[in-house]
DNA sequence: CAGTGGTCTAGACCACCAT
DNA sequence: TGGTGGTCTAGACCACTGC
């Protein structure tokens, strides 16, 4: 028995993934955890299988969701080794894996003008900053500036990252329940200066890969900024245009 | 005690999507034109319309078609604006939009090396190499270096290029029956060399970002290989991560 | 107005996974 | 074996476009 439709502003696919993205900004789900499955969701929802399925659809397609057939429909989670390079594009030339982290330092200040407009902060409301090299071969290639509001990473300490195995969205997603969905980037080549000459083990002026990076977590809200020098000497930001 | 599974084939609506993709790789609809309406696929693949529409869905999802409602599905055409800057990512700090080209030079030589790898090709093959500058503000910002197998773009001239006033994507479509789908990059920071440094008006050993791009048509078949240096002092390249 | 893609429903069967 | 997602079908109705 088709019902006829009120008139809505989006279609009632789009309904229903916003209304999933909802409840996994509210935590109803974790990384890692199974969602209902389509069926139940269809029932909760008061739609048809079919429609539920096209949400599901689109939230794979960004990520959101991860599918396994047989199993069921999971919440990814940036622990698992698939997520591990989902944000980092930097690849060796020779196909080399794997990076080792060092922590530079981790401290509590207030927000810069910049810092501030990026992720929505009042002026001078107090940041997380962290500073780290990524090394490959023994080799730094990489050195990290972040920041961070701290009002949604309250306790991050250089302490609780030094006992922290995994990547820095590991940590975030299960200590502060901040899962990253998206992120923009914007790639500058520019000259080392001398601390960050000193740092990569190169010489000052040399060319490097600037990459600031704004990224999301769900509802498209910003809540880290980062600031990325790379070394690409033996290594290259890997990209895939469609 | 398991018996053995047979090989499933590919499911119908990737068959479908593959026979439409070999359809544009034979001509059989060009750059601007329609595509029959679902049903009538439908009808010619002997499939139901829901798994027509289903390979439909990929096709647009790749930009391999365009969908307007009401009007039909057609095969993009780099002529067309929106598709202007598809492969080009470097924008404006000030979001200053446009470009002007000039074209350096275009000449006939025989596939090194590494051009016969990527594009295919045997070595020494005859190639076309075309260098030109971008220009933004009437300041030189990219510099562009490229080739081309010549047996695709016979008859590809200085004098051919400079009387076509769109992109070069475009040109290469309406002339050659080349459309480009998609792209792998490896960006780089380089220090410009003496002479990269004089045509992009900057000083020897400045940063530069180096782009190296391989673009593919239809089928995947890598068709140009690009080397681009940009000047990124007041234009960044701009990416999204999902 | 006719024709197109866009949405939504309903249900059958298959492939895969855990138990 | 039961439950999950994956495929495929069939058809209704809506929204938009162009004549």
């Amino acid at each position: 028995m088709p019902p006829s439709k009120p008139r809505s502003p989006a279609p009632l696919y789009e309904q229903i993934r916003q209304l999933i993205v909802a409840a996994l900004a509210a935590g109803e789900w974790r990384p890692g955890d199974a969602l209902p499955s389509e069926a139940a969701l269809a029932q909760r929802f008061g739609a048809s299988p079919g429609t539920v399925r096209r949400a599901m659809d689109e939230l794979a397609a960004e990520h959101i969701v991860e599918r396994r057939q047989g199993s069921g429909t999971f919440v990814p989670t940036h622990a698992a080794p698939r997520q591990q390079f989902r944000f980092l594009r930097l690849v060796a030339d020779d196909e080399a894996e794997g990076f080792t982290r060092e922590l530079l330092g981790c401290r509590r200040l207030r927000a810069s003008a910049e810092v501030a407009r990026a992720l929505g902060l009042r002026t001078s409301e107090p940041v997380i900053e962290v500073r780290r090299l990524l090394h490959r071969r023994g080799r730094p290639v990489v050195l990290d500036e972040l920041w961070l509001a701290e009002r949604h990473f309250e306790g991050l300490t250089a302490e609780v990252m030094a006992r922290h195995p995994g990547t820095l969205y590991a940590l975030f997603e299960t200590r502060f329940g901040v899962h990253m969905v998206r992120a923009e980037e914007k790639l500058r080549a520019v000259a080392a200066t001398p601390e960050a000459a000193q740092l990569l083990q190169v010489s000052p002026g040399e060319p490097l890969l600037s990459v600031e990076r704004l990224a999301f977590t769900y509802g498209d809200r910003p809540v880290e900024l980062r600031r990325g020098l790379y070394y690409t000497s033996s290594d290259h930001y890997r990209n895939e245009l469609n």
